[in-house]
RNA sequence: GCCAGCGUAGCUCAAUGGCAGAGCAAUUGAUUUGUAAUCAAUAGGUUAAGGGUUCGAUCCCCUUCGCUGGCUCCA
C-alpha cells in the first residue's frame, strides 16, 4: 500500500486548497507522512510554511484516505450545488451548506419548490460547473467588506451568519467563478475535482434547526473522490433499502401497521410473535439468573400519581390526554417507573433487601408527532424491556457495572459486536429542563463515570442528552451494515426516590434513601426486533427463525414420511413445517428460500428408504443426506446454543451417499 | 407538528379527462415432479375517504386520512 509522494501531495492539495505558487517542497517541509497519517511538523519554519500552503485552515493529523480530503471535496460539491441553484434560480436566498457524514447538503429559501425535475436540472448545471473547472480561491476580508458584499447580493441569511461571528475577526470567503460564499474552508483547488457526485433528495429544514424559524428547502447529495466509491455508496443505499424492516416485515409476514387502527401502533403477526416470544423468553431467563424480579403493572394510573412522579410537569407533551373514570382523571402510562416505585414502597425494606431489581416487559404509550413515526422503529405504543434497580448508595457503582455486563452479554448473543458509549449529561445552558439540583446530579454522574472506568470502557460526553430525572449511559450499537442504533440505556436517578419519599431501614435503624437505576437493554420490542430484521436482513439465526425447518417431499408418495420427519422435529422442540402442496419441489424450495427458512429437508424415495433426510441450508445450499436423528440432534443444538451460524455440517457418512 | 413527494387488486407495478390492466399471490382443476418459479381456468377494484370543476374525474382543484424522505423530537 505504498503511495508515492506526488500522490500524497495531491491529496493534501485536495484537503487544503493549496494556493498557486506553493511548491512540492513547501508541502514536504510543512508536513510529513507517518504510516499514512499526515503529521504536522513542529517548529516555526514549518508553521510558516504551513500557513503558506494552507492559509489558516487548521490542518490536523489526518489518515491518508480519510476524512479531511473527502470533507473538503464534499464541501466544494455543496458550493457547486449552490452555484448551480443560483444560476437557475437567481432569486433564491442561501442558507448554509456543509459536508456531512455521507455527503453534503445546502439549504435554500426559494419561492419555487424543488421537485425531482428541478433536482435533475440542478444536477445538469452542476456537471457544467464541474466541467468549467473553476479555480476555488480563498479571500480574507474584514467584516465590513463581507457585510457589504452579501448585502449587495441580497443574502439575508448570510448576513445573519456574519453577525454571529466575533467583531474584528477576519472573514474568509471562497470564490469559484461568479459564485462567492461565506466559508471557513477548506476546499479542493477547483470545481473540476468534484467528479463523482449525485443529488439524492430534497427535504424541509428549519433555519438554525429551530422550528420557530423559517423552513428552508434542503437539497442532499453525496460526492466521492472516485466514481467507484460513489457507485459502492449507491449500492449500499440499495442494500439498505432491500433490508428495510418495513419491506421485510411484509415479505416475511412478521408484523404490520394498520391504517384503520391508527398510526404508530404495531400488529404482531404469528411469525413476528414467535420471534418476540423467543426474545422475551431469553430476556426473562437472563434477568432471573441475575437476580431480577419480574413484575406486571397496569397500563393506566391516576393523574395524581403522574403529578407526584413529575411526569405531568416534565413529560406532559409526550402523554395522552387524561380520561375521566368516575370523575377521577387517569392517564395512559408513558413509563413504568412510578409503578415499580409503588411496588417497592408497598413493603418496609431493609438494607439487607437491597438491591431490589424490578423488571418488566412494560407496554407504554407516548404521543409522538405524526411526522416522526417510522415503521416499527418509532411508534406510539411499545413494550420496553424496562427495569428499575433500587440500590444503596454503596451499591450503585457495582450495580451499574452489573447492568453494563448484562447489556454486553445480550447484545453479543444477538450478534452485535461494536458499541459506542455515550455519557448523556444535562445541557449546562438550560438546567430548567431537569428536575433536581446539582447536589443530586453530580453524585449520579460520578457513579456512572466510575462504573465506566472500572469496566475500562471509553465513552463520549453528550451534553443535553440526559433524561429529565438524571444522567445516563446511552449505548449505540453497530449493525451488519455499519449503521449505529440507539441500544441499551442506563440512567441514574436520585430524584424519583425523593419525590416518592421511598426509603429502606439501615443498619442504624434509621430511614435511608435508596438510589434508582432506570435501564433498558433492548430498548423496546418494536424497535429492537425491527433492528434485528435489518441486522440479519430477515435471515434470523436458527433460535429466532419463525419456521426453523421446512420438510419438502419430492413427490406425494413421500407425504407420510414427510409427516413422520416433521413429527420427529417437533418432538425435539423444533418449529417444523411439512410442505405437502401439489407444487413442484423446486417451487417449494424457492418459497422456503424466500421466507429465509434456515433448513429445508428434501425427502424422496431414497431418504424414506434409508431413514435419512437431504439437508439444504438457506445460505450453504445442498449439504447432502444425513440420518434423521443426527439432523435433529444438530438442529436442536443449533437452537439451544443460540448459534449465529449453521452448525449442521456436511453429511455424516453413515447417513447415506 | 413543519416542508416536499406519494396513495390504483393481498403484493409489485401499468394505464388514460371517455369500458381500470399485467405479473406474482389466492381459489378450482389437472400434474407427482430430486435442490430457487408445472399448466389451465376462475375470482379479485366505490382507483385511500369526502367534496368541487366537467356532459363525463382514478387523472384537474380543495379538505381529511395514511405513507415516504427530511427538519424538530425520541425507546
Amino acid at each position: 500500500m505504498e503511495e508515492n509522494s506526488e500522490h500524497k501531495v495531491s491529496w493534501l492539495e485536495s484537503a487544503c486548497a493549496v494556493p498557486a505558487g506553493s511548491t512540492y517542497l513547501d508541502v514536504k517541509k510543512a508536513f510529513q507522512w507517518k504510516n499514512d497519517v499526515l503529521m504536522v511538523n513542529t517548529g516555526d519554519e514549518a508553521k510558516e510554511l504551513r500557513s503558506k500552503v494552507c492559509g489558516d485552515c487548521d490542518v490536523v493529523p489526518l489518515t491518508f484516505d480519510d476524512a479531511r480530503a473527502r470533507w473538503a471535496l464534499r464541501h466544494t460539491a455543496a458550493h457547486v450545488l449552490a452555484q448551480a441553484v443560483m444560476r437557475l434560480y437567481p432569486e433564491v436566498k442561501l442558507g448554509i451548506g456543509p459536508a456531512i457524514e455521507d455527503g453534503f447538503y445546502y439549504d435554500f429559501d426559494s419561492p419555487v419548490s424543488f421537485g425531482p425535475d428541478a433536482l435533475a436540472k440542478i444536477e445538469e448545471e452542476m456537471k457544467k460547473i464541474v466541467s468549467e473547472n473553476l479555480p476555488v480561491t480563498r479571500e480574507e476580508v474584514d467584516k465590513e467588506a463581507a457585510r457589504s458584499l452579501f448585502a449587495q447580493d441580497n443574502q439575508p441569511y448570510k448576513l445573519e451568519l456574519l453577525e454571529d461571528l466575533p467583531e474584528g475577526e477576519t472573514i474568509s470567503l471562497y470564490r469559484q467563478g461568479e459564485f462567492v460564499d461565506l466559508c471557513a474552508g477548506p476546499h479542493v483547488p477547483s470545481t473540476g475535482y468534484v467528479k463523482a457526485f449525485k443529488l439524492l433528495s430534497v427535504a424541509g429544514a428549519y433555519w438554525h434547526g429551530d422550528e420557530k424559524q423559517a423552513m428552508l428547502q434542503r437539497i442532499y447529495g453525496t460526492a466521492f473522490v472516485k466514481q467507484n466509491d460513489l457507485d459502492k455508496y449507491l449500492e449500499r443505499l440499495e442494500e439498505i433499502k432491500k433490508r428495510d424492516h418495513r419491506r421485510l416485515a411484509k415479505d416475511l409476514d412478521l408484523f404490520s401497521l394498520q391504517e384503520e387502527g391508527g398510526p404508530g401502533l404495531v400488529y404482531w403477526h404469528p411469525k413476528g410473535s414467535i420471534i418476540r416470544e423467543e426474545v422475551e423468553n431469553f430476556w426473562r431467563q437472563e434477568h432471573r439468573k441475575r437476580g431480577y424480579d419480574i413484575v406486571y403493572s397496569p397500563h393506566i394510573a391516576k393523574l395524581d400519581l403522574w403529578k407526584q412522579s413529575g411526569h405531568w410537569g416534565w413529560y406532559r407533551d409526550s402523554m395522552y390526554a387524561p380520561m375521566a373514570i368516575e370523575e377521577v382523571e387517569y392517564l395512559l402510562k408513558p413509563m413504568n417507573c412510578p409503578f415499580h416505585i409503588l411496588i417497592f414502597r408497598n413493603d418496609t425494606r431493609s438494607y439487607r433487601d437491597l438491591p431490589i431489581r424490578t423488571a418488566e416487559l412494560g407496554t407504554v404509550y407516548r404521543y409522538e408527532r405524526s411526522g416522526v413515526l417510522h415503521g416499527a422503529l418509532r411508534v406510539r405504543g411499545f413494550t420496553q424491556d424496562d427495569a428499575h434497580l433500587f440500590v444503596r448508595p454503596d451499591q450503585l457503582v457495582e450495580e451499574i457495572v452489573g447492568v453494563l455486563e448484562l447489556t454486553q452479554f445480550m447484545m453479543e448473543t444477538f450478534g452485535y459486536k461494536e458499541y459506542e458509549y455515550m455519557l448523556s449529561l444535562r445541557d449546562p445552558q438550560d438546567k430548567s429542563k431537569y428536575v433536581g439540583d446539582d447536589d443530586v446530579w453530580e453524585p449520579a454522574q460520578e457513579a456512572i463515570e466510575t462504573a465506566l472506568k472500572r469496566k475500562g470502557i471509553s465513552y463520549k460526553v453528550d451534553l443535553g442528552e440526559a433524561k429529565f430525572y438524571g444522567p445516563a449511559i446511552d449505548v449505540k450499537i453497530k449493525d451488519a451494515l455499519g449503521r449505529m442504533w440507539q441500544g441499551p440505556t442506563i440512567q441514574v436517578d436520585f430524584n424519583l426516590p425523593e419525590r416518592f419519599d421511598i426509603a429502606y431501614i439501615g443498619e442504624d435503624g434509621a430511614r435511608h434513601r435508596p438510589v434508582m437505576i432506570h435501564r433498558t437493554v433492548l430498548g423496546s420490542m418494536e424497535r429492537f426486533i425491527a433492528g434485528l430484521v435489518e441486522h440479519y436482513a430477515g435471515a434470523f439465526p436458527m433460535w429466532l427463525a419463525p419456521v426453523q425447518v421446512q420438510v419438502i417431499p419430492v413427490s406425494e408418495k413421500q407425504a407420510s414420511y414427510s409427516e413422520k420427519v416433521t413429527a420427529a422435529l417437533k418432538d425435539a422442540g423444533l418449529r417444523a413445517v411439512s410442505d405437502l402442496g401439489s407444487a413442484k419441489m423446486g417451487y417449494k424450495i424457492r418459497q422456503a428460500q424466500l421466507q429465509k427458512v434456515p433448513y429445508m429437508l428434501i425427502v424422496g424415495a431414497k431418504e424414506a428408504e434409508a431413514g435419512t433426510v437431504s439437508v439444504r441450508h438457506r445460505a450453504e445450499g445442498d449439504l447432502g443426506a444425513v440420518a434423521l436423528d443426527c439432523f435433529v440432534r444438530q438442529a436442536a443444538e443449533e437452537v439451544s446454543t443460540k448459534s449465529l451460524n449453521p452448525i449442521v455440517t456436511k453429511a455424516d457418512p453413515k447417513g447415506g451417499d
